[in-house]
RNA sequence: GGGCUUGUAGCUCAGGUGGUUAGAGCGCUACACUGAUAAUGUAGAGGUCCGUGGUUCGAGUCCACGCAGGCCCA
């Protein structure tokens, strides 16, 4: 008969070294896929890894959480498709390939063409794609590497092509602008990466300027109106004064207290009464003239008084309208919105004046908070019919400005360096005019001195800060309207929003919170990138912009194609014989499409967002709707996601977003749902997962040195050690602080303790020749107590462990599982049965014919079944060592099970099906006993140990306080157990009858507050001040009126917390008193338990085996040793396999055994 | 600056709907066990529950304001 295969030496790394191999060899993770055909599918979406950069130990975090539940599915039956993918496209990539080629991206197209270029970027995209199948492989990461989809490939750029034009056609994609950074001097925009180049943000001092913006008078402002007669002004700054022309709105903060305060221009010295917030007065009005007369004041003073006249809140002011500061020129649409003041959630009393000046050509927050207000933005017509800015994109003023700015150079008689016209107002010094020159005035300081003169500035002063430099030119950059072509999201906001509410978002904040409100705070998404290595936006437009095609597959690229080869647009040769485009740059870009009025269309040169690509991946992984769309059908939405938090606004919204649009613009997308039975999203229930730290709580980076090596990490560790500390140490959703000490904690203490377990089992199993018969078990009624408790609490774990993996709860499920084994099976269980399983089989043993007993059987079959189980919950967490214990445990049998078709025939763990709680293998009252059984024994023991009194040492009785019948029952139950752990010889249980108990009473405070409230300390004085009488009164009678309330039973918790002379021990409700006199009898008894113990001891220094006999020789030491050993020589002879044990008067070559409280002489020798 | 999140023993973490003695593991100290033995068990020490206010008879738990760390966004 095969027997159990032992550990020696467990290396956790060897064995997912052995079990890979296994895996790979009988392809274990195909089957687990392939065996489940036809049985319903848990959909997993795997967000793509960017291949370009190495993996990290937090990758080993997101995927396992990733590989637990798709594990799990399948044990629980389910089919769990999980293609793999790889994100290609992106800025990453571009500085990468610009890093090795030592270009920058000025030098594409010049030093290197667009073709060579992406050539590059489609080489070094996949550079670390070995690192990471290794890493896929060696942790144990369960997903299909084989036909991962890639998104750069032509099939899943198309599908991205298809959804693109769903939305173009329902007038979801439109071409707009955003305010970005801007180098007018370089004539290009600028990515918020090369905005961090180093040194772009220099301290430069520049020309601010506090300006007044005149309130106008109606209803809503009238409340300023009623305590000054003078004209009234807010007062806003800005550090960009050119910005100031085209103004359209001011913004407050709701929450924020602004005065008013009237007081005296200190340029005109006009009497003024201006609006600032209440935090920043100190700024504009010293307080040393705070006593100052307004009526004192004369033109020229130094000194101005000012008085607050009002406070309000920001919330006051909304909706307030005030005079266009520079009327120039005038709002081409919604005119009647423009100028009034706003509520802005940007707005600080940092600096400035707690209003903020809004200029929606110019400044994101300004576009954005204008944008949500309907507040138009100055522009004007350009020649061709565009909107454009007041600034043109040299940087300088539109002449209608130019003009208005000019002239008031020569009507303020402003001395500058050189005449100024129309055309010579550039924003910033773009133009390299000679700064040095003591006339030389920048248009910020003009617009300064002409507001100054017309009395609409309060303040104009140099101010420093940092502001952003072009790397190119080292020019300031502009915040400029740059075009973009947009998704309207915000169009489907409320839809998005409505069905977020249908996903199960682990942990739910992070739903309901950071993408709710980000949701809630939706814009239009940019979708344009200026960028070479990407999916290009297939969108033609002729020059004049009228007319535009949106190209939604490659046929019909081929076709409007071909309609521009026959109208001569394009030479033929570019789509003769197959069409095998390429669909990235450049190629693209040279295709020229007819437009129906014959002009010529041009591709926008735009690339999309990376993250549409990857929030695309539900159809695209599949080319849909060109192929698979019966997989598709199969596979939308996800069951399940996980990635890091910070995808919150990335991958988790690119998905959500496409996904709500597409149901709402694609007839096929809409009828899958509804033959699916979704409302819409992409994804039902997602984990995001937190950080991984460093030991301190810093994060991981490579400066300072604290990055954990993942393949280190796997090898020293082993995958199962480091996957199950993941889970266990904290939920996925917070930040781990990542210590290679709490996996070796991990190692030693669980996984060790389990391998201890199992070995115990084999140890024994193989000397009995026990071997698991599925079909042939003694029945639950049969099993011993203990038995049927390690059951029970087995069921419990079963129903929890389930319980958890569906709640997406791995790190509860991890730390049942580590709870049961630790405490329930291996401290409790198997340490009690001890003697169960080394107790001799029968007779028959010897002849090779191993004959259990029953209780024998029992046993085995409870521990194996435990070891099964345990292997089962924990193998998504630790999918190695749970395989291995599978295998260990059911090889022997495997051809049986097979052919009779029990669970245990499949070859691997993760073939299996899941058990489930066995509602009828629980014995309740059991369970609460055996709490009983492991209290009482603590109790003991710590008197134990405070009389100092060793285990060994028997002792006559434990007393036990009962205040109700159910606990002596169950303490009855269970008293053998208790008996044999403390070493007592009885229990004896006392109540009122006794005389003994003392007990206490305290008020029940949780039910007591609902009924008292505020009396509550009356009453608890009253139920303090009971009476030994009285506790017994409510105990019989189960009520008692006193001092005024009627009280009942449940109102008081009785306890006993002391017995009188005995030494007792409590805690929780539980009182224990022990009995610690030693009478001579168990002094004895004592002497011969710790003579067993000596011996034991011998017997094994002298590397005896089991079932070596023995004899035993003793020097008598006094009269108290002599009987004990002979009083229970037949218990010594017993216990240590001696076939004599004599009393010598004098032993020579004995060994001396320290007792002790003596030395004995003993000599063993071998029969 | 905003949104979200975390703060409980030396360390890592538990602590439904508020209830009076705040728990676990590791680590530490001591002891026990010695037929699971390079294992195992038991006990003990160890806490301003981040701070300050408030609500309440009662706050680790609820509210407000802060402080510190983290993420995302400006």
């Amino acid at each position: 008969m095969s027997k159990y295969k032992e550990f020696k030496d467990l290396n956790l790394a060897q064995v997912a070294t052995d079990i890979l191999a296994f895996w790979k060899e009988e392809k274990i993770f195909e089957k687990s896929v392939s065996n489940r055909e036809g049985a319903p599918s848990f959909t997993f979406y795997e967000g793509p890894p960017s291949a370009n950069g190495t993996p990290g130990i937090h990758h080993v975090m997101a995927r396992t959480v990733k590989d637990i539940f798709c594990r799990f599915k399948t044990l629980q039956g389910y089919q769990v498709n999980r293609k793999g993918g790889w994100d290609t496209h992106g800025l990453p990539v571009e500085l990468q390939v610009e890093k090795e080629l030592g270009i920058t991206k000025d030098d594409i197209g010049k030093k290197i063409s667009v073709e060579e270029y992406n050539k590059k970027c489609r080489e070094t995209v996949m550079k670390y794609k070995d690192q990471w199948d290794d890493l896929t492989l060696k942790m144990g990461y369960w997903v299909d590497l084989d036909k991962p989809y890639i998104t750069y490939e032509k099939e899943y750029i198309e599908s991205l092509w298809w959804i693109l034009k769903q939305l173009y056609d329902k007038k979801l994609l439109y071409k707009g602008y955003t305010i970005q950074p801007y180098s007018p001097a370089a004539g290009t925009g600028l990515s918020s990466h090369e905005l961090n180049l180093p040194g772009c943000y220099k301290d430069v001092k520049d020309t601010s300027v506090v300006a007044q913006f005149k309130i106008t008078r109606n209803a809503k402002s009238e409340f300023l109106f009623k305590s000054t007669d003078k004209n009234i002004f807010v007062l806003a700054w800005t550090t960009t004064p050119w910005t100031l022309p085209s103004n359209t709105a001011l913004a407050v903060g709701e929450k924020i207290t602004y005065v008013q305060i009237d007081t005296f221009n200190s340029y005109t010295h006009k009497p003024i009464s201006v609006v600032l917030a209440k935090a920043l007065v100190g700024k504009y009005f010293s307080d040393k003239n705070k006593d100052l007369k307004l009526e004192e004041y004369k033109a020229g003073d130094k000194n101005i008084p000012f008085q607050i006249v009002q406070e309000f809140t920001g919330k006051n002011l909304e909706g307030i309208q005030y005079e266009q500061l520079m009327p120039y020129v005038q709002p081409f649409y919604d005119a009647d919105k423009a100028f009034q003041i706003v509520a802005g959630d940007f707005v600080t009393t940092e600096d400035g004046t707690g209003v903020v000046h809004v200029s929606p050509t110019f400044g994101a927050d300004d576009f954005r908070v204008a944008k949500q207000n309907g507040i138009p933005a100055l522009t004007i017509k350009d020649e061709l019919d565009n909107e454009v800015p007041t600034v043109d994109k040299r940087g300088k003023f539109i002449s209608v400005i130019g003009e208005h700015l000019a002239e008031g150079v020569k009507k303020f008689n402003i001395k500058t360096h050189k005449p100024l016209g129309a055309d010579d107002f550039y924003v910033k010094n773009y133009t390299n005019e000679d700064e040095r020159n003591s006339d030389y005035k920048n248009t910020d300081v003009i617009i300064s001195i002409i507001l100054k003169e017309e009395n609409k500035a309060f303040k104009v002063e140099k101010y420093e800060h940092t502001y952003p430099h072009c790397w190119r030119t080292d020019k300031p950059i502009l915040y400029y309207p740059l075009d973009s072509w947009f998704i309207k999201t915000t169009a489907l906001k409320d839809r998005m929003v409505e069905l977020n509410k249908t996903i199960n978002w682990k942990p739910e904040s992070t739903g309901t919170g950071r993408f709710g409100n980000w949701l809630e705070n939706l814009v239009d998404w940019n979708l344009s990138r200026s960028r070479y290595w990407g999916t290009p936006l297939p969108i033609w437009r002729t020059k004049d912009g009228k007319e535009e095609i949106c190209i939604g597959s490659q046929a019909e690229l081929k076709k409007e194609v071909e309609k521009s080869v026959k109208a001569g647009m394009m030479q033929a040769s570019m789509v003769d014989g197959q069409w095998t485009m390429d669909l990235h740059r450049p190629y693209v870009d040279e295709i020229v499409l007819v437009s129906d009025s014959g002009q010529p269309m041009n591709r926008e040169l735009d690339l999309i967002d990376v993250w549409f690509d990857s929030g695309a991946m539900p159809y695209a992984q599949w080319h849909y709707p060109f192929e698979n769309k019966e997989i598709f059908e199969k596979n939308y939405p996800a069951d399940f996601i996980a990635e890091g938090v910070d995808q919150t606004r990335g991958w988790f919204f690119t998905l959500h977003a496409i996904a709500v649009m597409l149901n709402e613009s694609s007839d096929e997308i809409k009828a899958v749902n509804k033959k699916v039975g979704n409302g819409g999203v992409s994804f039902k229930n997602v984990i995001s997962n937190g950080l991984v730290l460093d030991k301190n709580g810093n994060k991981m980076s490579k400066s300072k040195g604290n990055v954990v090596n993942p393949f280190d990490t796997l090898a020293k560790y082993g995958p199962d050690a480091v996957r199950w500390y993941m889970m266990e140490n904290a939920p996925p959703w917070d930040n781990l602080k990542f210590d290679l000490e709490g996996i070796a904690e991990t190692q030693r203490r669980f996984f060790g303790t389990l391998i201890n377990t199992y070995s115990f089992f084999v140890l024994y199993a193989n000397i009995d020749g026990f071997v698991k018969d599925e079909m042939n078990t003694v029945p639950f009624e049969k099993l011993a107590p203990l038995d049927k408790w390690i059951i029970t609490k087995e069921q419990s774990l079963i129903e929890e462990v389930t319980k958890a993996y569906n709640e997406y709860e791995p790190t509860k499920a991890a730390r049942a599982i580590q709870e049961f084994v630790n405490d329930h099976l291996s401290n409790w269980y198997v340490r009690l049965n001890r003697k169960r399983f080394w107790q001799p089989s029968s007779a028959k043993a010897s002849e090779g014919m191993p004959v259990l007993s029953d209780d024998k059987r029992a046993a085995y079959e409870t521990l194996y079944e435990c070891l099964m189980v345990t292997a089962q919950l924990m193998a998504p967490i630790a999918p190695f060592f749970s395989e291995l214990l599978y295998r260990n445990l059911t090889d022997n049998i495997r051809n049986g099970a097979k052919e009779f078709n029990t669970p245990l025939q499949y070859e691997s763990i993760h073939h299996t099906l899941l058990v489930k709680a066995d509602s009828k293998r629980k014995v309740e009252e059991l369970e609460k006993s055996m709490d009983y059984a492991q209290r009482i024994c603590s109790l003991v023991h710590s008197i134990r140990k405070n009389s100092k009194i060793k285990v060994r040492t028997p002792l006559q009785k434990v007393l036990l306080p009962v205040l109700d019948e159910k606990f002596a029952q169950r303490v009855k139950s269970v008293e053998a157990i208790i008996k044999a752990e403390v070493n007592v010889k009885e229990i004896q249980y006392i109540d009122d009858a006794s005389g003994l108990l003392v007990k206490k009473v305290k008020p029940n405070f949780a039910k007591l507050g609902k009924q008292y409230g505020a009396r509550m300390k009356e009453v608890s004085a009253v139920i303090n001040s009971f009476a030994q009488q009285d506790i017994q009164t409510i105990e019989k009678k189960g009520a008692l009126s006193k001092d005024g309330f009627d009280l009942v039973l449940e109102d008081v918790l009785i306890s006993s917390e002391d017995i009188p002379g005995w030494s007792v021990a409590s805690e929780n409700g539980l009182t224990v008193a022990l009995d610690i006199t030693l009478t001579e009898e168990l002094k004895r008894e004592g002497i011969a338990r710790d003579f067993v113990n000596r011996v034991q001891n011998l017997r094994k220094d002298m590397g005896l085996a089991v079932l070596d006999k023995i004899s035993i020789e003793v020097e008598k030491n006094g009269e108290e040793v002599s009987s004990a050993l002979t009083e229970h020589k037949e218990y010594i002879r017993t216990e240590t396999q001696a076939l004599s044990l004599e009393l010598m008067e004098k032993l020579s070559s004995a060994s001396e055994v320290d007792m002790d409280e003596f030395i004995l002489k003993v000599k063993v020798t071998v029969n």
